[in-house]
DNA sequence: TTCTGTGAAACCATTCACAGCC
DNA sequence: GGCTGTGAATGGTTTCACAGAA
């Protein structure tokens, strides 16, 4: 359902990779920042067909999403004409547009590796699957938690990840265990013909091209927003904080990433 | 154990609402771009300190950090030449540098809303003091959840957020809630004088521009591991798995039909 | 007239390639 | 010779601004 897109492709092919170069590259016309904002819109797009309205136009779209007007409509031309001028959009067609284009017509299974703390948070999320991201498999290596039932899914010992995934058609890995131990689950997830994987690992990932690898690092996000601290705010609030800029001084640092 | 967390990545996404208004641009302005993969350098960084190593040469440290050198060393030169030509960077000066830069020589006290099932697991999460960002405050609005402890701090309700916030010193907020409550919170926030904002819930924030917002968001990570899925992987042969891959249909538009 | 769709310009980020120091 | 630092080239993203459909 849901089909009828169109989408145009740009004026000439301009082939191009994804960030990570690859080997085979067909042109795809959408740009990766694009697509990352795509799924932002259909959320907005949820809340408003929600509240019953039947079109948006790009102004109150973009503005609803935090991005200008201009940027959306540039957005929403890779995937097609969908508006109608002087109207605007009608939110039913252009979210299915949207989840047609991210492929979300389609279930993708899930394999979620490692349920310590934070992963027993993720697995324990329901909107998974509400959102057709079925929960197919959970693995860990800690006794204590093999054998347990979170979300009605077993806890399998990671060894079994390539029998288990291929079996139950898993195409999306996430991994949550501890650093060091994230390499080796990608590996066998890789092996196990997973070629989606989201890391929470605080670890860089080295997979082959063909996999894509979407981080979400903590502790990264805490230092960019300090780097943001540092320099702009600060001054406004608390924070006095002594000078920050020397240049030779280094105070004491309180870091050391591990 | 676990977690921590944060993207980065092309322009991933998920930006955020960060308007970025560029007020002062006395200093040498480094890169957006620069700064999040300073966090990532910094990591390895740590790791080869734990090695042993002491010094390190571009083109390893890039391998290590998933990047080409060629950026590594153009990120370097934003924050100065730290190199000794011929033989590499030494680690713990650069270790330094960066640390001094994304201002982690100072403390930044963290306020972080929404103790359920993901907040709670943030809140567990010891690493978050032992690097410099000691959580002061918990906050919640569920009778349930009120005045109980986790790891030492109280959870209090949502409605002291200026107070308290004010009170100890609090720099930076984290909001874990569900989307509806996020943009009250993050209000409250502001009013306290919180000017950096690390948002998990499914929402887009408005803030005045002063206000840097970044954004984890597992939905959109997830579409967006979904369009790749789609438009790339899938055909590859797979999968050693034997493959149930039925599910839904194989997809294959590489390029969206029309 | 309103509001979309889109070339073209502006901007930012990445990669190349090599001069210069060790 | 090995490796950093960086101008120049390239490529991708955002913004502008306006032609044109409803």
């Amino acid at each position: 359902m849901t089909l009828q897109p169109r989408a145009a492709l740009p004026g000439n092919g301009t082939g191009s990779g994804t960030a990570q170069s690859n080997g085979a590259k067909l042109d795809r016309a959408i740009p990766e920042a694009t697509v990352a904002r795509l799924a932002v819109y259909l959320r907005v797009l949820g809340d408003l067909a929600a509240t019953g309205s039947e079109t948006v136009s790009s102004e109150d779209l973009a503005a609803a999403a935090g991005v200008n007007s201009a940027k959306l409509r540039k957005d929403l031309s890779y995937i097609g004409s969908n508006g109608t001028r002087g109207v605007g959009y009608e939110v039913a067609r252009l979210v299915r547009q949207i989840e047609h284009i991210l492929g979300l017509t389609q279930r993708h299974g899930v394999a979620l590796v490692g349920v310590g703390n934070l992963g027993h948070a993720l697995a324990g999320y329901s909107g998974f699957a509400s959102r057709g991201f079925p929960l197919r498999a959970l693995f860990d290596v800690d006794s204590d938690l093999l054998g347990i039932h979170i979300n009605g899914i077993l806890v399998e010992h990671a060894d079994r990840i390539p029998e288990v995934c291929a079996e139950r058609g898993v195409t999306i890995g996430v991994i949550a265990t501890p650093g060091p131990a994230a390499q080796a689950v990608c590996d066998r997830l890789v092996a196990a013909g997973v070629r989606s994987i989201l890391n929470f690992a605080p670890q860089v990932l080295q997979v082959p091209e063909e996999v894509e690898v979407r981080k979400v690092d903590l502790a990264v996000e805490m230092q960019i927003l300090s780097f943001h601290v540092a320099r702009r705010h600060g001054e406004g609030g608390q924070g006095g904080s002594g000078g920050v800029n020397g240049e030779a001084g280094a105070e004491r640092p309180v870091v050391v990433p591990q």
